[in-house]
DNA sequence: AGTGAAATTCCTCACGA
DNA sequence: TCGTGAGGAATTTCACT
């Protein structure tokens, strides 16, 4: 992986972009003390190396109804390759996961779920534990959810 | 909360969006098969409706040193709803924790935490503890992100 | 919803400092 | 690396069908 050297200015700028990709080149570029064209000019390096990877429109899940989150933690049934990577092949294909992890600790996986309501994660879940080998599968269900920020915290650089 | 109706082509849009929010208004209306008026009074609609909140970069931790997540599992010291108000503040101010739930069972606040290191995250862990009573903490170390996704499942829709 | 079109803003590049 | 200027493109918003 590349060394890439980003300074106050970029950093300034992906501060800005990660909380709002609408601002316009030319407000960005207010903002962080340029005009427009060395400012798209970062922009464009930013994104061509990969630090910017996309933008996205976020959406309200409660408006849409999706109001179930779910943290399901696994423990492996074996810890050979095959399995594993049997396993992550298996999980990444339900579309109500939206974030996977392989962890440290007590349990090998975490992921989590969204649904709509307990039917639909039920019907998940039945699913999950088909089909393959688990050891033991744990879940527990959000109540609230206090922050949810897909920022990423800059102030290390 | 209003009831709003989102017919087919509206999730499609949305589909469309939350994966590529850099697709032009003419470009999302030929695949839905929309002229771009009519589409773009979509979108302004979902909008102003408040299904989509916002537009974002998404930047790639790994190229911005942050390699380091941590989920952080907490019992609560109280149940009594001024504590639990004094420990979402306390939590929420930290620029570390990107997501924050209160959850059902044995833990009852669940944190993602972003960090650029262990030193990071041992920096991270004694603020957290320090200055608010908490029963019980434990940290799991993502070994690796298997899956991370902002986009919402519609398939219920 | 669709068409057509106008006004405005934004993106992008060549060039010079 | 930054800034200026300018062409061409895209967005946004009409009025009308």
């Amino acid at each position: 992986m590349k060394e890439i050297s980003i300074d106050k200015i970029d950093r300034a700028i992906l501060g800005l972009l990660q909380t709002n990709a609408d601002l316009s080149v030319t407000e960005v570029a207010e903002q962080v003390g340029l005009t427009t064209t060395p400012c798209w000019r970062r922009i464009q390096r930013l994104q061509q190396n990969g630090i910017v990877t996309k933008k996205v429109a976020l959406l309200d899940a409660s408006r849409l109804a999706l109001t179930t989150t779910v943290f399901v933690q696994v423990k492996a049934a074996r810890h050979d390759g095959k399995w594993l990577e049997q396993f992550a092949r298996h999980v990444e294909g339900f579309y109500e996961v939206v974030e996977f992890y392989r962890m440290s600790g007590e349990y090998d996986y975490l992921l989590k779920v969204l649904v709509k309501d307990m039917t639909s994660f039920d019907y998940f879940y039945k699913r999950l534990v088909k089909g393959i080998d688990l050891n033991d599968v744990t879940s527990s269900f959000a109540m609230e959810q206090i922050k949810y920020s897909t920022a990423l915290p800059l102030h290390h650089l």
